[in-house]
RNA sequence: GGGCGGUUAGCUCAGUUGGUUAGAGCGCUUGCUCGACACGCAAGAGGUCACUGGUUCAAAUCCAGUAUCGCCCACCA
């Protein structure tokens, strides 16, 4: 690569070629690294798999990069993972978009096409988001690519959702949910926005009330009014439930109080609509109003809504007005502001409807760990656990975790992971009716038999006769009954003459040793079981087998079962969706008939990866918020759950042990994929051996497989090889010409999970704390018990000039790649560091890029000069010897800048880092030290030695330059994988006298400039020093450009520190530098005659303040 | 309504635990082709650190308040 450096640096010629040799190097990926030690690993936010690279991609790849390049250069295995997020909402819309445009939609192409189309789409853009990634020099490990839908992280999803199912912290329930209807999807609480509106406030006349409203249309499903308790207008109507007609229209409210009502506002009481507002719904669960649902999904309204049915709500809402007009209801209106709430994702309005969606239950206690998700997630920042960095969001985190309601997890659009969760409708035609027995002995001496068989009593007989007479058996084909006989007994006075088929899991529920207690005694038992009898739970899993049964064997059958009230609270339980409370189980089945349809019975449900076995498995039509996976991200990315195993015989196990890449057969070609983790396991011993990552995937036809290969040296013949696998795989026709994958594999022993994982750093910015931060600390820490990462860096938004959000509409975005076209990408990655803080916004715009680009060139030039200057371009491996002053002065400014950008950077302060290493390329190496080297010379060994390491400390801001201006060394080596130059030792002394000589030059620049001495002109001077040797005097005067004289008389002289001069020019100071110094000694003088000071300001400051006194008064003189 | 952040040179921003005469880059002025760099070199001008009060020997920095801009959160119909 070496070649003549021309004049300016063209980063377009030469940024492709050092990536792709990066890339090719292996070193991106840890396991090729030779470091030990904790590993420092980065998960790369994914960016959404259809979008294209913005600026706020480029700034956080640019601190990410930073960070593993540094980690990578102190010599730790640094593992950046990248990857790419399906994002179902926004790639979801983004493709209806295109399809209408095409005159399509996605209901027309039908679920399985839309899913084709959007996949395709997606295989296009994520090239565009690699390839952008690549550009801006990211050294992630492409090998580990991800994407949130590859098959490993939509196991972890569902391993993720049935984990919490079975916890009881995923339940499915009907709720208020934000509905967007363009998405027709439900969203999750912070996917609302909100944008302030003109509205209008209608105050209507509502039965004895008058309330206001912004909606009157919602006003048709009220069913409740609540008022302030202490409010007396309204007490009389507290409990009531009052006719209210609205412009002919009837509902029913019942009215209540609340504190929550704000007496003042409007007239004091609030009309109540529970199924479209989330507060409503509250009331409603609190006061146990009905719930009506008038808003449709569609945004129309329903048949609930009357004459207004099939009227979207803001015509329903026109027409309803107009109606209360002529009712004479409408009493005013008022304009008013306030805010609507707006999908995130297409801004479309939310209409909150009750529906029944999947939860995420944030404030359940996680059965075994005495802890709720949210106390879980709040516990490990306030712990110190998770540093956040700045930490002023750490309070931002906690209010919003004790904010945190249940999360709605179902999204009802389709691009997205299935809800794995299959239902299961019977189709038997069945029609059950449930007799209980009628009264018993037991019954009759109020105690409780249970298993105990008691007869009826004869008020028992007479009531059985009873209910006969109003039976027909015949409406009946098959009689069940419980085999105790007070339910034989009514069985067979219901059905006289009819066959009685008696079944033992029709029983009554054991009560056992509360057998002929009091009902009193066995309440208390109802819902925690029976000692030595059952639970009710028991009750249901026997008397489920027998609805089992009889749906298989009776189709289409009307089935009669007589049995007793346990069995009847089963049947609710099952059928009606009654729950196990003590409250249920205590009340008792009424006597007559109970009918219950087999097939409306509440659907069996299971939960899991994969479609049960067995007919009429029904897949839940629903996807997950794309957040759900998002969550997962940092670990699922890494393997979890490991599921997959391979077997391997010994012999081979022992060849990959020894770190050999090496090759096996597999013969399902879906089985695995590359970055997939599997257990590798003896196929005999069943033992296992650890992990392997597979990191390439290569077809292989069977009959090139050259079996001298590592790994297949076993089988001697192509022949061997096809008995082998017949004999494992004996249905598969393994002919000569099949083709059969074959893996790549690398051995690791651990997987990457064990090895990776927490990650070290999260580095992402502060508007998605909520939506992926918080959800990743609490899903991370309920499933692995661990936590996410350890630090979580948040960078701020880009802003352009005037401090306004880059955007499409505005047109004032700044694209990253073709500022990286123009100014190179090192410039641009300067841009988005230097002079920016964490969590705060940086603005942006081409002029500061541009400012970073003549640095990039700056160094780029330094380097030419110092490669041209040089004898040979070599490294140089120990501190060279300083011969001169500014010898010394480099070398200690040097060691001085490597070590603080060290822990600068290892305490995330980039751009100090930035700044300092800015300050010392330019300001001191190149306008000082290089300037001197030339009239110093023979400084090649300290040139290469600065240079070889200021390329290393610059390489993780601009990877580029430095590593195409390294290769100009006589090396073979990346400076990416150098390591980090240990630091000398500064001399303080000489920084002391050097800067005394940079004093000298400037002042004596200075004073020609003033006097309008021509640059070229070169004055006599007399310079005469204590610290200074006659070489140093003789760079002064180079470079401030005068001739030293041995005594010159008559001139103006000047004192700088210990070195007095003389030039024969003369200056006076200017009225303002006089006037400042006057000021100055005034102030200083004052400051040194207050007895406050002297006496308690430290006496080095004292000191000090003298000092530069006496240095004032001298430059008066 | 609650919370957080900002306000320092014309512009964009640094300014660690209070302690040189408050810094940088861009822009501006003047002058420069001295062995790399005009994407450069040298010199220079430019600031009541938003305001008011307090603490202190000492405040851009700490405290209280005010103004103003911005962000986040919140169920006021």
């Amino acid at each position: 690569m070496k070649q003549e450096l021309e004049k300016a640096y063209e980063p377009q010629k030469y940024e492709d070629d050092i990536y792709a040799t990066w890339e090719e190097s292996g070193f991106f990926n840890p396991d090729n690294l030779k470091a030990k030690g904790k590993p420092f690993v980065i998960s790369m936010p994914p960016p959404n798999a259809t979008g294209i690279l913005h600026l706020g991609h480029a700034s956080a790849l640019a601190y990410e990069d930073l960070m593993i390049r540094y980690h990578r250069l102190k010599g730790r295995k640094a593992l950046w993972v990248p990857g790419t997020d399906h994002a179902a909402i926004a790639t979801q819309t983004k493709v209806e978009k295109i399809l209408a445009k095409e005159g399509s939609s996605r209901e027309e192409l039908g679920r399985e096409k839309f899913l084709a189309r959007v996949r395709d789409y997606v295989a296009g853009s994520q090239d565009t988001i690699r390839n952008q990634t690549r550009k801006m020099g990211s050294s992630c490990d492409w090998s580990r690519e991800r994407y949130t839908f590859d098959k490993g992280l939509s196991q972890a999803v569902s391993e993720a959702f049935v984990r919490m199912y079975n916890d009881g912290l995923i339940e499915r329930d009907y709720r208020i949910v934000n509905w967007c209807p363009r998405c027709a999807s439900t969203l999750a609480d912070d996917e609302v926005e909100y944008e302030e509106q003109d509205a209008k406030l209608y105050y209507i006349k509502y039965g004895p009330f008058t309330i206001a409203t912004t909606r009157p249309e919602t006003k048709l499903a009220d069913t409740g009014v609540a008022v302030h308790p202490s409010d007396k207008k309204y007490k009389k109507y507290i409990g009531q439930t009052l006719d209210i007609d609205l412009a002919g229209h009837n509902i029913k409210v019942k009215v209540f109080s609340d504190k929550a009502v704000d007496p003042k506002f409007g007239s004091g009481a609030v009309g109540v609509t529970p199924a479209h507002s989330a507060v409503d719904f509250e009331f409603a669960q609190k006061n146990g109003l009905e719930i009506i649902k008038l808003i449709g999904e569609d945004g129309k309204l329903l048949s609930s809504g009357g004459k207004y049915k099939g009227m979207d709500t803001l015509s329903a809402r026109k027409v309803f007005v107009k109606d209360l007009e002529a009712a004479d209801q409408i009493v005013k209106v008022e304009d008013y502001k306030n805010n609507l709430s707006i999908c995130y994702r297409c801004d479309t309005p939310i209409e909150p409807l009750t529906s029944e969606q999947w939860f995420v239950r944030v404030n359940k206690k996680i059965p075994g760990r005495n802890k709720t998700l949210k106390q879980l997630a709040t516990q490990t920042v306030k712990s110190g656990e998770i540093k956040i960095l700045p930490d002023r969001f750490a309070k931002t985190y906690y209010h919003w975790m004790d904010n945190l309601h249940d999360w709605c997890i179902s999204r009802q659009i389709w691009w997205g992971h299935r809800i794995p969760v299959w239902y299961k409708k019977s189709d038997t035609d069945i029609k059950l009716t449930l007799f209980r027995h009628t009264q018993s002995e037991a019954n009759a001496l109020k105690v409780g038999a249970g298993h105990k068989d008691y007869k009826l009593t004869e008020k028992g007989v007479e009531q059985a006769k009873k209910i006969a007479g109003e039976i027909n058996p015949d409406d009946f084909d098959i009689i069940f009954s419980s085999d105790l006989s007070r339910a034989k007994q009514t069985a067979e006075i219901l059905f006289p003459g009819k066959k009685i088929i008696s079944d033992k899991r029709l029983r009554e529920v054991d009560f056992g040793d509360m057998t002929d207690k009091s009902s009193l005694m066995i309440n208390k038992y109802r819902a925690k079981g029976f000692p030595n009898g059952e639970t009710y739970q028991d009750v249901r899993d026997r008397v489920q087998l027998f609805l089992d049964d009889i749906s298989s064997k009776y189709k289409n059958k009307k089935i009669a079962v007589v049995s007793h009230s346990g069995v009847w609270k089963v049947f609710e339980i099952i059928f009606n969706g009654a729950d196990f409370t003590e409250e249920f189980l205590s009340t008792h089945a009424a006597l007559g008939a109970k009918e219950y349809d087999l097939d409306k019975k509440s659907e069996e449900i299971y939960v899991g990866h994969d479609k049960p076995k067995g007919k009429g498995w029904i897949q839940d039509e629903d996807t997950l918020d794309t957040w759900f996976s998002s969550a997962l991200w940092t670990f699922s990315t890494l393997g979890w759950p490991i599921k997959n195993k391979i077997g391997f015989n010994k012999s081979l196990v022992e060849k990959v042990k020894n770190g050999e890449k090496t090759i096996t057969h597999r013969l399902s070609e879906k089985e695995l994929s590359v970055g997939e983790t599997c257990i590798v396991e003896n196929t005999q011993t069943k033992k296992s051996f650890g992990f392997i990552r597979i990191t390439e995937v290569k077809k292989i036809k069977m009959k090139d497989l050259d079996l001298s290969e590592p790994g297949q040296g076993e089988y001697k013949s192509i022949e061997e090889f096809r008995k082998r696998i017949a004999k494992y795989y004996p249905d598969m026709d393994v002919t000569i010409n099949s083709d059969l994958w074959v893996y790549r594999y690398i051995y690791s022993k651990k997987s990457d999970l064990d090895t990776f994982h927490p990650t070290t750093v999260m580095e992402t910015g502060y508007d998605i704390i909520f939506f992926w931060v918080a959800r990743m600390i609490l899903m991370t820490e309920y499933l692995l018990d661990q936590k996410p990462f350890e630090t979580v860096y948040l960078h701020g938004m880009i802003r352009d000039k005037a401090g306004k959000k880059m955007s499409k509409s505005l047109g004032n975005g700044i694209d990253p790649i073709e500022m990286s076209q123009k100014f190179g990408t090192d410039a641009l990655r300067l841009s988005l560091i230097i002079g920016s803080a964490p969590g705060s916004d940086l603005k942006l715009y081409e002029e500061k890029i541009a400012g970073y680009r003549n640095f990039v060139n700056k160094l780029w030039n330094i380097s030419r000069f110092i490669f041209s200057s040089v004898d040979k371009p070599k490294s140089i491996k120990t501190e060279p010897k300083a011969k001169t002053l500014a010898d010394k002065w480099i070398l200690s400014e040097f060691n001085n800048l490597a070590k603080e950008v060290d822990v600068d950077l290892a305490e995330f302060r980039f751009s100090a880092a930035g700044e300092k290493l800015y300050d010392f390329t330019w300001n001191k190496l190149a306008d000082w030290y290089l300037e001197i080297s030339k009239i110093e010379k023979n400084k090649d060994q300290i040139l290469l030695y600065i240079l070889e390491r200021l390329l290393i400390l610059w390489h993780p801001f601009t990877p580029f330059v430095t590593e195409l201006l390294w290769q100009q060394f006589d090396t073979k080596e990346m400076l990416m994988v150098k390591s980090w130059p240990k630091t000398g030792k500064v001399d303080k002394k000489s920084l002391e006298n050097f800067s005394d000589l940079q004093k000298l030059v400037i002042k004596i620049r200075n004073l020609k400039a003033e006097n309008k001495i021509p640059p070229k002109d070169l004055p006599n001077c007399y310079l005469e020093s204590k610290i200074f040797s006659k070489e140093d005097l003789a760079v002064v005067a180079q470079l401030s450009r005068v001739t030293l004289v041995d005594s010159l008389p008559k001139a103006k002289s000047f004192t700088i520190g210990k070195t007095k001069g003389k030039i024969n020019l003369v200056k006076e100071l200017s009225d303002k530098e006089r006037s400042d110094l006057e000021k100055y000694i005034k102030a200083t003088e004052a400051k040194l005659n207050n007895k406050n000071f002297t006496d308690n300001a430290p006496p080095q400051v004292v000191a000090d303040t003298k000092k530069r006194l006496t240095e004032a008064k001298n430059k008066l003189k």
